[in-house]
RNA sequence: GGAGGGAUGACAGAGCGGACGAAUGUACCGGUCUUGAAAACCGGCGUGGGCUUGCCCACCGUGGGUUCAAAUCCCACUCCCUCCGCCA
């Protein structure tokens, strides 16, 4: 959520800021308009609730003194103007919810720095890495036993089976068998051991109540792409940016505690409504897939660094996997409705011939914080809100399809990066069937 | 799932219709005393919001209700504790 004392004190550098990610200055209007009848309708609803508390004191003070008259003369003025309180709080209270829902749909101010656009084409590659590039290799080459797409490689070893996945669950869950199913549990032990002890493990629930899902703005706006357990009035988490988000929401924390940092694992779900279709084969896009997240509360200075080290922490994993990826600046047109900058890494998938997202690292400013109502106090001995970064490191799905892609060999198997041996009870080769 | 008990400031813990944003203790901050520290004593010490910056309003698990007036009474819900049942 946007501060809104700073759209009431600054109109013109909100509006300026969030033109360039398509918000019009109209919509902006229309919540500043709101918080000025808001705060009229407010001033009312708490005037007449002073005369009463005032009147109901004389009331008291009459019962006292043994003069019934007159405290029943007071009561009943009292009750006149708590009426008209009470439909003023009621007005007041509509008011409130339809600023709060408005405002709830304002996205964050992009960082200057980050580039302006409209959507993912303009997004601003910052960098490339492949293996060899530090001794002078001027482009990453793949084979021709490089070249085939991940879902014929699960399919022939026998270590992916989605038909199994869709059968249980629907297209888009997959089914991991074998090596498959380890290779997948090992991505996930080799990054979290790597993000040890800096980065406190966590192990969060899989849902999340609505409250939570606000908090990291998921809900309300992106509603259509979470799963619901409407029954029990709980959400699956799309990413463990939810419950972490929400870990100290509502607290107050010592300036001497930050950053907290923190990084977990959790299975994320999203129903990928907007996507009905769309690079649906393989492992391309799914309802449920793996991820280790990082995430820091941390004060406003300390801000670019957690940012930073996450995003180097990120690009460490892909390099010790030895995947070729690129890192992109995301433009204002691309940005999550609650970030001010994000980095997204792609790894390159040469089966399939793709760039295909597995990191996203957002820095969020206060924008979460406030929502959830996280903050700190200052040296000063005053709070104010705290920062959120985050970043995955990284989602195992794709990583796990670029995987097998780069390191197929001539003869069908794949021999993967030794850093994963001893996750994998030293074998690192997914043998052919007939071998 | 059943029965009972509970939820109050950083913590402990009073209050159970009116003068209660809330006793008291601990912790914390400032001061006096002291060579220094401790002790003792004095003072301060929650979070938000509004505007005429001095006042007003809100918050005692959450949401409703009763009343002139609610931390206090009523209802629902959530969470915690104890016991019983069930269960990986």
């Amino acid at each position: 959520m946007i501060d809104l004392a700073q759209l009431r004190r600054e109109p013109e550098v909100v509006k300026a800021a969030l033109a360039r990610r398509g918000v019009t200055s109209a919509t902006l209007d229309a919540v500043i308009e709101l918080d000025v009848q808001h705060r009229q309708l407010l001033q009312e609803a708490e005037g007449l609730r002073a005369q009463v508390k005032d009147l109901s004191r004389q009331v008291g003070e009459a019962r006292r003194q043994k003069d019934d008259a007159a405290a029943s003369a007071l009561a009943e003025t009292s009750r006149t103007l708590g009426d008209q309180e009470r439909e003023a709080s009621a007005a007041l209270d509509e008011l409130a919810a339809t600023l709060r829902e408005q405002l709830l749909f304002v996205p964050n101010l992009p960082a200057p720095e980050a580039p302006d656009g409209a959507d993912e084409h303009d997004n601003v590659e910052l960098r490339r890495w492949w293996v060899g590039m530090d001794e002078g290799a001027a482009q990453p080459t793949y084979e021709a036993h490089q070249r085939v797409a991940h879902w014929d490689i699960g399919t022939d070893l026998g270590i992916l089976d989605l038909e199994t996945g869709a059968k249980l669950a629907g297209s888009m869950f997959p089914l991991y068998r074998g090596f498959g199913a380890r290779l997948i549990r090992a991505l996930g032990f080799f990054a979290l051991d790597r993000h040890l002890p800096e980065y406190e493990e966590i192990r969060p629930p899989s849902f999340a109540l609505t409250e939570t899902m606000m908090s990291t703005g998921h809900l309300p706006k992106s509603a259509d792409d979470m799963y619901e357990i409407g029954r029990d009035g709980l959400w699956a988490i799309p990413t463990a940016e939810v419950p972490l988000t929400s870990m100290h929401r509502g607290e107050i924390l010592a300036e001497d505690q930050l950053p907290i940092r923190m990084t977990a694992q959790t299975a994320c779900f999203r129903r990928e409504a907007g996507a009905a279709g769309r690079d649906t084969r393989g492992l391309l896009r799914l309802h449920e897939f793996d991820k280790v997240e990082l995430f820091a509360y941390c004060t406003p200075e300390q801000a670019l660094e957690a940012h930073a080290d996450i995003l180097r922490r990120a690009e460490g994993l892909l390099q010790a996997l030895g995947l070729t990826y690129r890192v992109l600046d995301l433009c204002t047109g691309d940005l999550g409705t609650s970030a001010a900058r994000t980095f997204d890494l792609e790894v390159f998938s040469p089966g399939v011939d793709r760039w295909l997202e597995v990191s996203s690292v957002s820095w969020f400013r206060d924008f979460q914080a406030r929502r959830a109502n996280v903050r700190y106090r200052t040296s000063d001995g005053s709070t104010a809100l705290v920062h959120t970064v985050n970043g995955s490191a990284l989602a195992w799905a794709r990583i796990w399809a670029a995987l097998v892609e780069t390191y197929r060999q001539v003869d069908g198997s794949v021999e993967l990066p030794a850093v994963l041996a001893p996750y994998l009870g030293g074998q690192t080769r997914i043998p052919t069937r007939s071998s």
